[in-house]
DNA sequence: TAGATTGTTAATCGATTAACAATC
DNA sequence: TAGATTGTTAATCGATTAACAATC
């Protein structure tokens, strides 16, 4: 049930998250154990303000005169995240770009866990990959009945996407990871995040373009 | 050499333009010869004010009464990203992820070139993706010297990253699409996108949370 | 305690939306 | 010409930065 009351953290802030996310892991790894917002600021690029401002939406993590415990932060962005749910990850679409998703270790390590590997194309269906062995796309109600997955991967073409979006969410999926060029219409409670990697690349397009005329 | 007069476009326009082009080549794929920002912001779920203030960044490229004529208006988008200039594009990483990104005919639709791939594992240096011989890394000066390239994409692991962004940095590489998960540090004439895919699944993951909490 | 640094309010800046005169 | 819709200015909204009292 979400919170009507409380102002929801503007989408922007979120975003942010990750990146202090990943900071503050390093920092960790190299045995630092406390930081300031200033110190933290000249470290990212960014205002201590604006690290301040983004983590008091969530609390007050630090303590004044001494910083942030960076262990504490860490775990707390976590939490916020939702990196320790658990949450069970299935992948649509067996091609290489599926391919390469299954193995990024990161996402282990972030918490997720890969349970699942579907495509239509009876050739991959059957083969291993990363120790999972990929299923038929039609198989995916019984998958579903039996063992279930909050996040599906959607790394297939644009022509199949929103049939197999659609399949998905009549099976109660929560998050779907579009990676294909179409944008998908979802009902309310399931939420969308898109990978339009062409997006990406149109914009390094223009910066090269304005960098050198 | 970018001119200083011109007050430049604010890059949260700039992120936009991708969009409208999807938009605008699919309409123009349905046969649709014109729309004004009215419709075109019904279809996107924006505001037709953003349409015009964001077009009207670059030139009127509407008319009183009319509208924009929508095969103009998708060349004059396709111009301002720099989409005709035919950039001449490499993959470092012959992985899965840079297996991917080479098959993803996408990037030629859009006017890039792939004219060569690049990694340091024996295995792979000599097999063939895409009709191209994928060359060893220590080949790319050569490759300079004789064939040259604007954008690299950088499909490699974090660890030799930086390295190797080095080197292209001296070879005179113009962009730079960086798939690893770390922040590159380059001149201000290198133009430099990043994708950080863990970011975005952390970010699908917050929202998911939010919505069932 | 004195110094440091937070949490938070207020000021500024930039982006979005609304409104409308210009004009096709 | 009358109607439609742009280009553009002005108003609003939201996000960022600055400032400082609270407090560890």
């Amino acid at each position: 049930m979400k919170n009507e009351n409380i102002k929801s953290v503007p989408l922007v802030v979120i975003k942010r998250l990750p990146r202090y996310y990943r900071y503050l892991g390093e920092l960790l790894k190299q045995g630092v154990t406390r930081i300031s917002s200033k110190d933290l600021s000249e470290k990212m690029g960014v205002t201590a303000s604006q690290i301040r401002q983004d983590l008091n939406c969530f609390g007050g993590f630090g303590q004044q005169g001494y910083g942030y415990n960076i262990e504490k932060l860490y775990q707390e962005i976590a939490d916020i995240l939702g990196l320790n749910r658990g949450y069970r990850t299935i992948i649509i679409g067996a091609g290489n770009l599926g391919h390469a998703l299954a193995n990024h270790s990161n996402f282990e390590k972030r918490g997720f866990k890969l349970v699942g590997i579907f495509d239509s194309n009876s050739d991959v269906v059957g083969s291993k990959i990363n120790n999972l062995i990929v299923s038929h796309i039609d198989d995916i109600e019984t998958f579903f009945e039996n063992e279930g997955a909050d996040i599906a991967i959607l790394a297939l073409p644009k022509s199949s996407v929103k049939e197999v979006a659609d399949r998905l969410i009549a099976l109660n999926i929560k998050g779907l990871w579009n990676f294909s060029y179409t944008e998908l219409d979802v009902p309310d409670n399931v939420a969308v995040e898109n990978v339009h990697l062409s997006d990406s690349l149109m914009t390094l397009s223009y910066k090269l373009t304005e960098l050198n005329e």
